[in-house]
DNA sequence: GTGCCACTTCAAGTCAGCTTGAGGTCAAGC
DNA sequence: GCTTGACCTCAAGCTGACTTGAAGTGGCAC
């Protein structure tokens, strides 16, 4: 069994954080060491899951619904695909998206406006035409508390 | 000019967000009809343009500060190939997550967990080396109220 | 001239994913 | 047995980009 302390050690994420996971049915502690939560050691590989589902873009939510869902550390082939699908979208957009900043940023009009090329580009955005961007996920704080 | 109504039907943004927006210093209206702002036809191509920005993950002061130290539409050439340089970083980032979804998504061990391949991008996820997204741009909203 | 309704202002609310603060508890070391 | 300090709970706060609600205004069609 491992302390919270080492939890938080051996993955990085807060006491709070891990608290707030458990309080949304993410994670489960399986007793107490006086005040202390325990924790089973197959914690640390759920928190990786959790980790991987957030850096993907998944919401805490769809995340908890995906464990309810198998039972276990398993989860919906079907809804991974999607994310894989949305992923690419996202790539692609990215990709665009990052092309026209390059060109901006080496276009020799005197003005990016009067550039044919960055007004297409730019027009797109403007139009919605580049899709939504949805992804927020994982993000280590800069600051490392480890302790409380 | 343009009435506020005639430039949120042509970019899509709603009403409040320009007003979100000139409150910020983004855009500027140029006078009132009544009570109703009236804006230049250039700021179809500036509120592209801040469209463009989040899209590629700039914050709404970062865009500003952009347009107040170039004055103008033009922008700082070297933070764009910066933040071009951040959204090939997250591409490549994203490209991994995808495989390892896709991988999760195809493997055929019984439970992820006992697949290899999955504990390892899985174990990279938890421990953080898979560094930060800051991306959460551009986001129409499925909501397009175009009139208040 | 009057009714309508899209606009206006301003303050407050929303969402996610935590963090922070106040005030309390308890295992362990001295 | 007493201090210490890392943990606990619970409620409130935070960030960013807006949205929402209440109350007011004014141009335009009739």
């Amino acid at each position: 069994m491992l302390d919270i302390s080492e939890v938080t050690r051996r993955t990085g994420q807060t006491a709070s954080a891990l608290r707030y996971y458990e309080e949304r049915g993410l994670i489960a502690s399986v007793g107490r060491n006086g005040l202390r939560r325990t924790f089973e050691p197959s914690i640390i590989e759920r928190l990786a899951l959790i980790a991987l589902g957030r850096a993907a873009g998944f919401s805490l939510s769809e995340i908890s619904e995906m464990f309810r869902d198998s039972g276990g550390m398993d989860v919906d082939r079907a809804k991974l695909h999607a994310k894989a699908d949305d992923l690419e979208q996202q790539i692609k957009r990215l990709t665009r998206i990052k092309d026209a900043l390059r060109h901006t940023a080496e276009c020799p009009a005197p003005s990016h406006m009067e550039c044919p090329n960055f007004r297409r580009v730019v027009t797109a955005a403007g139009r919605g035409l580049i899709p939504p961007l949805e992804l927020d996920a994982l993000r280590p704080k800069s600051k490392k508390r480890i302790k409380d």
